[in-house]
DNA sequence: GCCGTTTTCGGCCCGACTGTTTTCAGTCG
């Protein structure tokens, strides 16, 4: 069991039902230390039994009282007040509260006045317009009910970063083209690169701001108006993600863009830093007294508070604000990449066209890491044909000005082993390997698989390391600070996936395997040489992960690059 | 319920919008 994120949920949970009796601090208290156990990058289990209460309280915002509850979570897998909470209201609250616009208030009423207690009951009661006659709600309530339901259905509520990217861009682009708007900029979760986002949130400059409203809410892939007015206007679009659009003064546009970016733990901060220093922070600037001595760019909001400007993927309160930040790792600092797989297994491209492509983006070299045999439904190859795709990438290595590698992507066995011969495997010039069966393994069997294959000297890079598919699978069962010692004490590689569906490592683990020291490479995975941009995607996943150049080895030189491999 | 080079008590981020009211509570980001 994971009991930090156990544990967050129900601390989460908590928060919301105390907030029904308006214990509004008690209840922050709760929902501030389950953020900090959701985030956090020990195991609540381990601190507990090395160092008890004592040690939990040394966790932020837990105190007597919280330690007390971890503990007697730890040992009953329970907490009585939490049940006790529940008992008094017994609502599906989380459920309720999912839905736009229903809070915890709203929901205390409407289980007192109509006994609703979950969703299914709230649909009901407003198809047959109950709602509407209470006080406090009304006909609009009533319908933005029905419709945050069907939305809820609809889709889990978030998307993808990738999914979301071909319609911000697009929605930036036919933005950026209006004369009316002078300056423009994604913010929100999109800007922080999370992998998942709710909605998009896009500001602008402009001195006709009903022009580039008209415009907004005419645009051809517009489904449904939220609203519309001078500062801001809200729409869904045919895909069905919302997106905000708003337009902020000039002189406020860094304050702005700080402000809507987030994310929201990370203003808290920010802002309480600046009341610190005896002065206010908003989205309108930063203000000493009435005189507003910053707002118009990011730089001057963070210098005005005593700070150096913060790359938008580590706006996440995990210590941005307190640390020395590190230069984190930029897109323009890979030399290549070593996750493609070519027509050899099946993907879309020859050799030859990829590495053409990989010359245009400026690589100095490119692998080519096609499945192996044990990935029949992948076409993987067989040690016989990886050994014909050698002479040929030999071939072509003298006609291209890029070096082409030879690898490859194999398979981890259940026993640890790989699908491909050792004799085979130590002739190429780097090998991946991957657990693409068996993923539901027992934790101690799986992080053994792995480790075993980690030993195999000639395996240099772990492919997706945790196996997670976004929103459609888990992470395999595995003990990743065992991996992460493995792969020091083995000097293998954990690759950053840069697959939208994947993104994995994620965030948190990168910065765990930095702090231990291991390497890592951002791969594609890619299938097509189209998805050879997908790299955009895990360079921001290492930057959310505070990777720097160093820590990534395809920043390297081809030189270099070499002398990680076994 | 947590926290503390001003405090072991008295604070706890802040503004806008929505839908309901007729001055505001609840919700959101």
């Amino acid at each position: 069991m994971n009991y930090n994120k156990e544990l967050a949920k129900i601390f989460f949970s908590m928060a919301n039902y105390l907030e029904m009796d308006e214990a509004s601090f008690r209840s922050n208290a709760y929902r501030k230390v389950a953020g900090v156990l959701e985030m956090l990058d020990k195991d609540v289990k381990d601190v507990y039994s090395k160092g008890g209460l004592k040690s939990l309280e040394e966790i932020e915002g837990v105190g007597k009282n919280i330690a007390l509850k971890i503990e007697e979570f730890l040992k009953t897998k329970k907490v009585k007040d939490f049940d006790r909470l529940k008992k008094k209201v017994p609502i599906k609250l989380d459920e309720i509260i999912a839905i736009e616009g229903m809070g915890v208030k709203k929901a205390k009423v409407l289980y007192e006045k109509l006994k609703i207690k979950n969703v299914k009951d709230l649909e009901k009661a407003a198809k047959k317009h109950k709602i509407a006659l209470l006080e406090g709600f009304g006909e609009k309530t009533e319908k933005n009910i029905l419709e945050g339901i069907a939305f809820l259905k609809r889709s889990s509520g978030r998307f993808l970063l990738g999914e979301a990217t071909f319609i911000t861009k697009d929605i930036l682009r036919k933005l950026e083209n209006l004369k009316e708007v002078e300056k423009l900029n994604v913010a929100g979760s999109f800007r922080r690169r999370k992998e998942t986002i709710g909605d998009i949130d896009i500001l602008v400059v402009s001195k006709k701001p009903e022009k580039v409203m008209d415009f907004f809410v005419g645009m051809d892939n517009v489904a449904k108006v939220w609203g519309k007015g001078s500062t801001k206007s809200s729409i869904r679009t045919e895909e069905g993600i919302d997106v905000d659009l708003r337009v902020v003064p000039a002189k406020s546009f860094g304050s702005a863009l700080q402000y809507f970016t987030g994310s929201k733990e990370h203003n808290i901060v920010t802002r309480r830093i600046a009341i610190d220093k005896g002065l206010k922070l908003n989205e309108y600037g930063v203000f000493k007294g009435k005189k507003m001595i910053a707002g118009k760019t990011e730089e001057d909001v963070y210098k005005a508070i005593g700070l150096n400007w913060i790359p938008p993927e580590m706006r996440e309160n995990q210590g941005e604000v307190v640390k020395k930040i590190p230069k984190i790792v930029e897109l323009g600092d890979i030399k290549g990449d070593l996750h493609c797989h070519s027509d050899w297994d099946g993907g879309d491209n020859a050799i030859s066209v990829i590495a053409r492509r990989a010359i245009e983006k400026g690589y100095e070299y490119i692998g080519i890491s096609d499945h192996t045999q044990f990935l029949k439904i992948e076409n993987g190859l067989n040690e016989k044909e990886l050994l014909e795709q050698k002479k040929e990438i030999e071939k072509l290595n003298k006609k291209f000005k890029i070096k082409i590698l030879w690898g490859c992507e194999s398979n981890i066995l259940p026993d640890g082993s790989i699908d491909i011969s050792d004799d085979v495997l130590k002739q190429m010039d780097y090998v991946i390997a991957g657990v693409h069966s068996s993923l539901k393994m027992k934790e101690k069997e799986m992080t053994k698989r792995i480790i075993t294959a980690m030993k195999n000297p000639n395996v240099d890079i772990i492919a997706h390391p945790t196996g997670r598919i976004l929103q459609k699978r888990d992470e395999y069962n595995v003990d990743f600070d065992e991996i992460l010692k493995a792969a020091k004490e083995n000097n293998v590689i954990l690759e950053i996936n840069s697959s939208p569906y994947r993104l994995d490592l994620k965030d948190s683990n990168i910065k765990k395997a930095k702090e231990m020291g291991v390497k890592m490479i951002i791969g594609t995975d890619a299938h097509h040489i189209q998805q050879l941009d997908l790299m955009k995607f895990g360079v921001s996943q290492a930057r959310r992960g505070w990777a720097e150049k160093k820590d990534i080895i395809n920043t390297q030189p081809l030189v270099k690059l070499l002398k990680y491999f076994k």
